[in-house]
Parts: C-alpha cells; sequence; structure tokens
DNA sequence: AAATACGGCTAATTTGAATTAGCCGAACAA
DNA sequence: TTGTTCGGCTAATTCAAATTAGCCGTATTT
C-alpha cells in the first residue's frame, strides 16, 4: 500500500483508539515508519488527514449504499427471496448485519472514532446517526418489510418492529466496542433476542 | 456554590461538549469567573479536576442506588404495587425512566463526557458500561421481573424480554443526547415502542 | 491587633506538539 | 546525462496551554 494510503490507515486506528485530540502527528508517522515532518508531503495538516479520512468512509458508504440498492430496489420480486424464510433465515440476517458492523475492520475504527468525536461538530453527530441510526433502520425496515409482506411477520407498525429488531443489535453492538471480552456473550444474546423477535412477531406461531 | 464545586461543575460541562483534550483550564476558570492559576488553589491538576468528577459521579451513583435498594429490595411486597398495573403504568415506567436520564443535567453531562472518553481507558469503558447498560438491565429487570410475577406480563425469558424494553430506550437516548431537536419524535417513538411491547409481552390481549 | 490562611491576580516558566525550512538521494523523464 | 520530482530526513521555529512563582487584600483565628 502506498505512504499515503498507510497515513489513513494508521491515523484511523490510533483515532478510535484514542481520540483526534490525544494522537500526535509523530504517532501516526511512527506507526507508518517514517518521521513526523515527511506527514506533510502527503497531507497539509494533521486535520486534513481526519478530513481525508471522513471523505474516503463517505465514499466507501455511498459505494456501499449503492451496491444494497441494486437488490434492493426492487421489492416486488426480492420479497419472493424470503416467501420461504425460516427462523434460521431470520437468525442469518441478524448474525450476517452484527458481525459485518462488529468485525469489518475500517467500519469498527470508524464507529469508534466517531463515538468519541460525534460532539465535536454538527456534521459529526448528522453523519453519526445517518451510519449507525437512520441507514440500518431504513434498510433493515425495507428487508423486514418485504418479509412481511410476503406474510412471515405480522405487525401493524413496520417501524416499531423494525425497532425492535434493531435496537438491541445496536446496544450489544456497543457493549462490544467497548469490551470485546463481551463478544462470545453477545453472540449468544443476539441469537436468543432474534428467536424470541421471531416468537413475538412470526405469523407462524 | 463554592468556587471548588462549581469547577467541577463548569468542568464537567465543558468536557461534556468538546471531551477532556479540548478544553483548557483557561476555559474553566473564566467561566467559573477567575484566572486560570486561580484554579491551582482548588485542584493540583486539570487532570485532578476530571479525576474529582469521576468521584463525585460515583458519590452520587452509589447514593442513588441505595435509595432504590430500599425501595426494591422486597420484592414480594412491591410485587402488589404492580397487581394492577396497566399500560398507562408502563408507560410511565418507560417515560420516566427515559425522561430522568434524558433532561437530569448530571446525568446527561457525565454520559456525554464518558461517551467521549469511554475509550481512553478500560476503568471509564467500565463505568460506561455499567451505568448506562448493566445497572439499567437489572434494575429493569427486577421491576419486570415482578410485574411478570404479578401475572401481567407473560415470557419464559425475563432477561430478553428486558433488553426488550431496555434497548430501543438507550437508542433512542443516545439518538437524543447527539441531537436534541430528535427529543419529540423520541419521544413519540418510545410511547409506540411501549405500547407495542406491552402488546407483544401484555398477558390481558 | 498580630498572625495566618485563603483565594484571587499578573507575570513568568516549561513543555510539548504542530508545522516549516531546507537538505539530499533515488527514480524517472527529457 | 542532466534535470526535475518525490518523499524521506534533521534541525529549527512557533505557539499554545499547563503549571509555578510570588504578590496582595480580606477574613478568620488567637
Amino acid at each position: 500500500m502506498d505512504t499515503k494510503q498507510r497515513i489513513l490507515d494508521e491515523a484511523l486506528t490510533l483515532f478510535s483508539e484514542k481520540g483526534y485530540a490525544n494522537v500526535f502527528v509523530g504517532d501516526i508517522a511512527e506507526r507508518v515508519g517514517i518521521k513526523a515532518p515527511s506527514l506533510y508531503k502527503h497531507y497539509k495538516s494533521k486535520r486534513a488527514i481526519f478530513d481525508a479520512i471522513i471523505e474516503e468512509m463517505n465514499r466507501r458508504f455511498e459505494e456501499q449504499a449503492k451496491a444494497m440498492n441494486i437488490n434492493g430496489s426492487n421489492a416486488a420480486a426480492d420479497a419472493k427471496v424470503y416467501e420461504n424464510m425460516s427462523e434460521e433465515h431470520l437468525l442469518g440476517l441478524g448474525r450476517q448485519f452484527f458481525l459485518y458492523f462488529l468485525h469489518d475492520d475500517y467500519n469498527k475504527r470508524f464507529r469508534k472514532m466517531l463515538t468519541i468525536e460525534q460532539f465535536h461538530d454538527k456534521e459529526l453527530a448528522d453523519l453519526y446517526t445517518k451510519l449507525y441510526v437512520d441507514d440500518p433502520l431504513s434498510y433493515q425496515g425495507m428487508l423486514l418489510g418485504m418479509v412481511a409482506q410476503a406474510g412471515l411477520l405480522k405487525t401493524d407498525n413496520v417501524e416499531i418492529m423494525t425497532l425492535h429488531f434493531y435496537a438491541p443489535i445496536y446496544y450489544l453492538l456497543t457493549i462490544c466496542d467497548r469490551d470485546p471480552s463481551r463478544e462470545e456473550q453477545a453472540l449468544k444474546t443476539l441469537d436468543e433476542h432474534i428467536r424470541q423477535f421471531n416468537r413475538l412477531y412470526g405469523r407462524t406461531k
């Protein structure tokens, strides 16, 4: 990987562990294997590194969103996929979502960084809300909506049902971010949550 | 209020808005209405101010926990209180908990500060988890357990039921911390959540 | 009333971290 | 090959923020 990219990568790691203000330009440089002044050949300032991370993140997420829409925009067709969905499928859905967010390295670090920096300015707060609140909710709302369409879930309020599906996932995610040693237990809880969710909302009693 | 206490108070406000590292001793002093060097008549260092905040917080929470136990330890007696609990009571319970955490000034500021600082060291992470994850869960688990005992809620897994009750509350709380303009909407969602919770778990179908 | 403690101030001092200046060798382009 | 760019380095420089020194008035104690 070229140096410019490595700088972003190491900076993100450090920012996610200690927060922007507690990371020194020298720390980043050291990790990359160069001296602090050399960083300035690639970025104008420490702030510029942070901004570049945010930019790249936006790029990645847009990309990802686009990819999702390709499979997600045609609800009528996709609903068929869910026509014979079982509890196992639902479990898979939740687990996949959870593990992706939890273990995908870029996601994990970025989420932690945003958690730390979210109160610095409104833009970051909005980004956090978009990435970890609104987008997952609307995406999963769409999926669960289709499953309900297919007659496998019963509710008169998809939004609240989706909240009931996602809030515990979010909650467990924040626990694991803070303390990875809880992952195993969180995964068990996740399974129980989804099974119970299915019992509560599933049509096939 | 005496200066020593005012320093803690203003420091907490600032730390909760910008995080420890982005607050200067001079900022705190200015708010208190004195000059930076005068702060050192009260605290040995900037760090000591932070530590004092944590200490006071621990004191407050222990106090609060003690107060709760007085009413909470005798489950058999308290269960009677819930014998004729209605959806309205349940709504009140959730709303009270939510609003207390959301608006109690000390709580709000402390929670935001911990959110920012949680990844700095394990002690802070553990404190966060205790205050906003484990304690609420066990407290509400106790209450809901009693309500279930009284025959008003039906479940074979109180823990998951409690997760289903609390996770959305936690989720909404973090949204409001980030963006207070969402409070109104969050309160509506909270109500819908609890009503739906009651529909899902309530015995009196 | 003298002595002392308290809590404020201004003026240093110290420190440490970001950034700039300017050099230099390797690669590559003309 | 000669020049130019790239990306590294060391040695300043700058600047801001924490902390210390030392003064001083007020209030409290003895």
